[in-house]
DNA sequence: CTTGCTATTCACCGGCTGGTGACAAGTTGG
DNA sequence: CCAACTTGTCACCAGCCGGTGAATAGCAAG
């Protein structure tokens, strides 16, 4: 083509215009992990593969060999990124509110994380995903999640000493256990166990029930 | 090769021995369906489909075609299948206790599908799968089970009135939600938010936990 | 035996997957 | 200008997937 041919020519885009994609290996790198989180947090951990990431990416799928050293790496890095989850979603302040016994603190708990998975779809696949399969990739995104949870939960807690004559742990993980399992199943089908989980009126009917089986553990 | 050598041979058993199938049709649906379900309970929803399960029930995948339409249908006939689950699992006796309030009777409900849930991998692989894709195909099997449970727990009740003032459906829904969770986790991971759950002792403090739990909502 | 019917298998298709080796396009330094 | 390195692209592989059309094997009635 002859540069007055060019200069002629307006610039008009054509529509497979490869968009030069610049040279850029930081960008690619982050483009590569917000595809991944984007991807998974929207499909599921069920398509979820090295071509998919790459499509998604508009990339090679051979970059996402060369710098996270394939889709476990890349997965290991969303644990990663991860760790700043709770910190973003949920305040560590207790909102003005004053906790005077382990029982406010434990309702407001359960319902800030009720929330927090509620609105985070990422979050979500990967809980569905801890469930679902024991490979090593998703057993180091669930350890990064319950750390990251835990460490949050502890710095709530503050001073409050936990009731005597209570097995606090075992309590709180079948709260924990409720929370995610009703958000999951609300989320595929609409409802959970004959609970309908659609409009904000059947959410407050959860949250209601939810406090009410806190206060009635442990006051 | 020659009779001669054919007689001498002793008839060692190759061992791609092609085991002459009989021709019958009932026996090969059955072993189709068996396949399906044995292969769902032990490798999971993920590798799930007609070349594995054609594989599992050493037939040709058009059988599957030819007798149950496709996957579909074969997922179909599993979640009729599953329907007598409940009756076969749970005893719709009261186990010779009486159950006087109606807290006695969900503590014992609950008690019973956390032992139901623990010993069938089968049902465990629905439910994760349930909260992990929404097709059709798991719809149909999510309805299946979750009528079948709702009709159990109807006769369970018997004439037991609920108690006023609590919304017991919410409340439900959240005690078979941290149930199912807590199986789950524990199944695949041996623990779930920080509760350790693998031997005998980690069990009974679970139970012990939900037993607080059902208790402290319904007295 | 021959003619059907049914159960079962076989061979093949296009499409997608994860994975790899070679190559092109820029960038930097001598 | 050339050489070396980095970034990115492409082409290709074997393997599995779901799906389909045709052939084969056993049985039963005529």
């Amino acid at each position: 083509m002859s540069s007055a041919n060019a200069v002629l020519r307006k610039p008009i885009e054509t529509p497979a215009e490869p968009e030069k994609r610049v040279r850029n290996r930081a960008a690619t790198e982050q483009a590569i992990l917000d595809a991944a989180k984007r991807l998974l947090a929207e499909e599921g951990f069920q398509n979820f593969g090295i071509n998919a990431v790459a499509r998604g990416a508009g990339c090679d799928k051979q970059l996402i060999y060369r710098y996270y050293g394939g889709l476990d790496g890349l997965v290991e890095a969303i644990g990663t990124d991860l760790g700043g989850w709770v910190q973003d979603r949920i305040p560590d302040d207790t909102g003005g509110m004053f906790l005077l016994t382990y029982g406010d603190l434990m309702e407001r708990l359960a319902l800030l994380f009720l929330d927090a998975l509620r609105a985070d779809p990422l979050m979500r696949r990967i809980v569905a995903w801890e469930v679902s399969e024991n490979t090593e990739q998703v057993r180091r995104l669930s350890e990064a999640r319950s750390k990251a949870l835990a460490g949050w939960i502890e710095r709530m807690r503050g001073s409050l000493t936990p009731p005597k004559g209570i097995d606090t742990v075992a309590v709180n993980a079948m709260i924990f256990a409720a929370i995610q399992h009703l958000v999951l199943s609300a989320t595929i089908s609409g409802q959970c166990a004959g609970l309908a989980l659609k409009t904000a009126k059947d959410w407050e009917k959860a949250a209601t029930a939810l406090k009410r089986i806190v206060r009635g553990v442990y006051g």
